[in-house]
DNA sequence: GTAGGGTTAG
């Protein structure tokens, strides 16, 4: 029977038998049993109040219940409501929130393996998280508490370990949740493949790809087929070790199952090769994708532009943004400043401006950096009108000029003569509460030393 | 539940 659990797909069987034949309160009878009389009668006696119509406030103020009532009792009445998961919480909750009843940790994992596997994962999930704020809980304590509970209750799926492995993810706590893995591999227990694709993802982010690999290679050992979630994850370790051949070795092995394929898997391969200057065969990707019955997404396109501009093609990237746009994508902003970053650095202001032109017309609002760079860019072209209505514009935009703004601005007054203008922007600066740093005191100096007005310069001393 | 930047502008 244990070994039936192995098996994600065959999680069921035991439960559908179990369930039409044997109802759910039953199943916790020889944990009942095991109590005393007197306890017995004391649990039943709660069994009806927690059931019954009088009001629980009233019935538990009584100090023969009150007085009496220990977390052993509590586990007893839950055991017995399993039938009723909801209810079997509101009396849980009932005696924590009015009754600041402590409860015990089986009573915590009763309730967690119930709801679970009355498919009320949200309740299960947050009663997990108190759980684990109780404080110190290592991760094996609790993973034994739940099992402890599993096996003795006979309960039908093991989904609170998966509700447990997600809780340490949440808390970004990947190796406990590949602890829990471990564990419930040791018990013959298998997480559902979900699950196990948010383990490998979340490896993905702490940058843990040698153990991503080796939790793939067991998974797929044990002959579960992976969905398309943990492929991605694969995919992206291959490509952070910058093995490109076994990440389009994964992609091929996809194509040839029936894993369902979107676009983006060959996203993250486009990444990959883009990161490592690939980027003419991350292009060719991108073009083979309508073969695979798969269209380029606005992912796709932000990523070669990305990927462009870190091999200075900024030109092909000012086309691909084009070609986005028609497909009526919008590029994000991050394309746009690597772009124009790109552009003006090499000295085409006019083609970074019409860019910022034609991307604002589709609704992207170019950021700070990119105005402060083209102001730049275009008072150094002695373009000093188009800086103006750059900077009237950012206003209109709701972009509030910084320290280096007007910085540029100053500097450019100052090294045409238009000191008073310099002196004005200035006040405006410290009336806007803008940082004042060396910067326009230096280009004030530098510009009385220029009309050979050195007595005004040592003002700014 | 999986994909897209960054040691930027004076």
């Amino acid at each position: 029977m244990k070994l039936q659990r192995c098996h994600p797909h065959r999680l069921f069987l035991k439960p559908i038998l179990t369930f039409h034949t044997k109802p759910k309160h039953l199943y916790c009878t020889s944990a009942i049993r095991d109590s005393d009389d007197k306890d017995s009668q004391f649990i039943v006696t709660l069994k009806n109040i927690v059931r019954g119509k009088q009001s629980w406030i009233i019935a538990f103020n009584d100090p023969f219940i009150s007085n009496k009532l220990k977390p052993h009792h509590v586990e007893k009445v839950l055991l017995l409501t399993l039938d009723d998961s909801r209810l079997a919480l509101r009396f849980f909750n009932f005696l924590g929130l009015h009754k600041n009843f402590n409860h015990s940790t089986m009573s915590f994992c009763i309730l967690i393996h119930a709801l679970a596997n009355a498919n009320l994962f949200w309740p299960a999930s947050s009663l997990l998280q108190t759980l684990l704020l109780r404080g110190g809980v290592d991760p094996r304590e609790v993973f034994e508490a739940l099992h402890d509970c599993f096996k003795k209750c006979d309960f039908i799926s093991s989904l609170g370990f998966d509700l447990l492995i997600q809780s340490y993810l949440q808390e970004k706590r990947m190796f406990d949740s590949v602890l829990i893995y471990r564990l419930m591999r040791q018990c013959e227990l298998m997480p559902r493949v979900r699950t196990l694709g948010e383990v490998l993802n979340g490896l993905v982010k702490i940058r843990r790809v040698d153990m991503v690999l080796v939790l793939f290679g067991e998974i797929v050992s044990m002959g579960i087929r992976p969905d398309i979630y943990i492929y991605v994850a694969v995919i992206r370790s291959f490509c952070e070790l910058k093995n490109f051949a076994k990440a389009k070795e994964m992609i091929q092995r996809m194509e040839s199952s029936e894993c369902d394929l979107n676009v983006v898997v060959y996203n993250v391969l486009i990444h990959g090769l883009c990161k490592n200057k690939r980027v003419w065969e991350a292009v060719e990707i991108k073009n083979g994708l309508i073969q695979k019955g798969l269209t380029a997404s606005e992912v796709t396109y932000c990523t070669l532009v990305l990927g462009l501009c870190k091999v200075q093609e900024f030109e092909v990237g000012s086309g691909v943004i084009d070609e986005m746009i028609e497909l009526g994508f919008v590029p994000t902003e991050a394309a746009l400043s690597s772009l124009v970053e790109g552009l003006r650095r090499k000295g085409k202001v006019v083609d970074a401006f019409g860019l910022v032109t034609r991307v604002q017309k589709v609704g992207v609002m170019p950021s700070l950096f990119v105005y402060n760079a083209l102001i730049n860019s275009v008072c150094k072209d002695g373009k000093y009108d188009e800086a103006e209505l750059l900077f009237k514009e950012m206003g209109e935009k709701g972009l509030c000029a910084n320290d280096v703004t007007y910085s540029i601005l100053i500097d450019s007054f100052c090294r045409r003569g238009e000191l008073d203008k310099a002196i004005q922007f200035l006040g405006k600066m410290i009336v806007a509460g803008i940082k004042i740093t060396v910067y326009p005191y230096n280009s004030l100096i530098n510009g009385h030393c220029k009309l050979g007005e050195f007595e005004c310069s040592g003002v700014f001393f």
